[in-house]
DNA sequence: TAAATTTATCGTATATTTACGATTAACGAT
DNA sequence: ATCGTTAATCGTAAATATACGATAAATTTA
């Protein structure tokens, strides 16, 4: 992208469009979904059901942890994800703000 | 990233994750930011607030369009941008029922 | 009609993301 | 200690995103 802009931007503004990003692709809005209905979390059943690869379900769930989204869990040589509720909402009530005026010209 | 899967996805999750990928830019969050909070919403008065050129800032308009968070409405040889309400709401409403389950393992 | 104004689009360079196979690391069981 | 299992990381190819100057398109004004 030549030259990156994000520092002309606040820290707000930046992290919104962060965790934005990492709800940016489909794959993660899945593993977000089945985390909060599923009981287990292990990686194994994740890759199970989604059509990636082992390699890359890893590179999404770092993504979701990168920005708080869901922690990981270490247990035994398995490691169980699951939803980060304070992460969580601390998303929905920025994204609330930013959704909250609504006006028009 | 090689070859895509999105396709492997339901309409829902890819749209979601569309919006998140609007989102996912601090210009672009910035943007819907001041749409909430001017009255007037001409691109150059925009351009005049931003840390970019005129080009990159119409290619945002054209992301955040793209997914209905906002529309842009021909003034003569301005044109005057403004939230989508109805695009907000679905998106909010959306991310709402995303983060509302809230389990852990 | 010509000039000025405003914004979109084109072309392009660079950065980042996505995807996967291969490898590595960490752990439990034998 | 060695083996099997699980998941992260590495290397890398291809796709996308970001940024901007230059140009084009559309409209108003002179």
């Amino acid at each position: 992208m030549a030259v990156s802009k994000k520092d002309e931007f606040t820290q707000e503004e930046i992290w919104l469009a962060d965790v934005a990003k990492a709800l940016s692709h489909p794959a993660r809005i899945r593993i977000l979904k089945m985390l909060n209905e599923m009981n287990s979390c292990m990686v194994g059943s994740l890759v199970d059901k989604l059509p990636l690869a082992q390699a890359t379900v890893s590179q999404h769930l770092k993504e979701l942890k990168r920005v708080g989204l869901i922690d990981g869990e270490t247990d035994g040589p398995k490691i169980c994800y699951c939803v980060n509720a304070k992460g969580l909402a601390n998303a929905k009530s920025a994204l609330d703000k930013l959704f909250n005026k609504i006006s028009c010209c």
